[in-house]
DNA sequence: CCGGATCCCACACGATACTG
DNA sequence: CAGTATCGTGTGGGATCCGG
């Protein structure tokens, strides 16, 4: 896709992961998704073990009705999470992690837990950076 | 956090992966700036070798300086990144990957390598998921 | 060559009220 | 209980012009 085939070592690279020409490139669509505010979240959630909407709601106290049910939605649409019904008296309906889902999450848990391992160090990186030369 | 002690197994997995309170959540204080639309992409190119300015911006042509600038900087500002700049004549800067920044990128790098792998899948998903009963 | 400053818009997200 | 509908806002990101 490069008109003057930049043959760097990342070129390569850049072609092999991702597909790459403008605005559908394969990972950032993938990775759009689950970047959401919430989405990590629920994903940790349901990778425990499958979680009613109430539930989910009692989990995760600051999120809004409106967002829980956009992104489950959404994580159900791309095929992380399944949705079930029961017809009981009142409905209620039970959400659970699929195994595109665990296989997603398997990787993307290593860099939650990175997050909150490093988090200081970041945080401390920020202090250093807003004190210093380029402050402003 | 949770006033009345939801000890269920996810709670407690939650208390250790987040801090958790509500919006200083140290996962998403880290996770938010690295899911911008343009940060796994610079990190990726960084991860190879280092790159000077213009070269990022050839290598990643439908960006805007505006938001290559931006993204560095923040890059920069978290730790993940280094600035050098050579007083060349025109000045050249160059944009190397640190040792946090690399720590970062491996766990980063294998969901990146997911979202590749996978793409179809969730393309796939999203099409059956359209088309069939909650599509609308 | 490497940015900063400004204008602008789309969209993610929140708050609130209403339904089956 | 498990959502939908509507409205309002903050901000991530693009386009363009200016500066060292």
């Amino acid at each position: 896709m490069n008109q003057r085939a930049e043959v760097t070592s990342f070129s390569a690279v850049m072609a092999q992961v991702d597909g790459w020409d403008s605005d559908n490139c394969p990972v950032r669509d993938v990775i759009s998704q689950i970047a959401g505010k919430w989405s990590t979240l629920l994903l940790h959630a349901l990778s425990d073990r499958p979680y009613r909407f109430g539930e989910l709601r009692r989990l995760v106290p600051d999120i809004s009705q409106r967002m829980l049910t956009q992104t489950l939605r959404d994580l159900q649409r791309d095929g992380y999470i399944a949705r079930t019904v029961y017809p009981t008296k009142p409905p209620s309906v039970e959400y659970s992690m699929t195994p595109l889902g665990h296989s997603l999450f398997a990787p993307l848990s290593k860099v939650l837990q990175w997050a909150q391992d490093n988090h200081e160090q970041v945080k401390a990186a920020r202090l250093a950076f807003d004190g210093s030369d380029l402050a402003r």
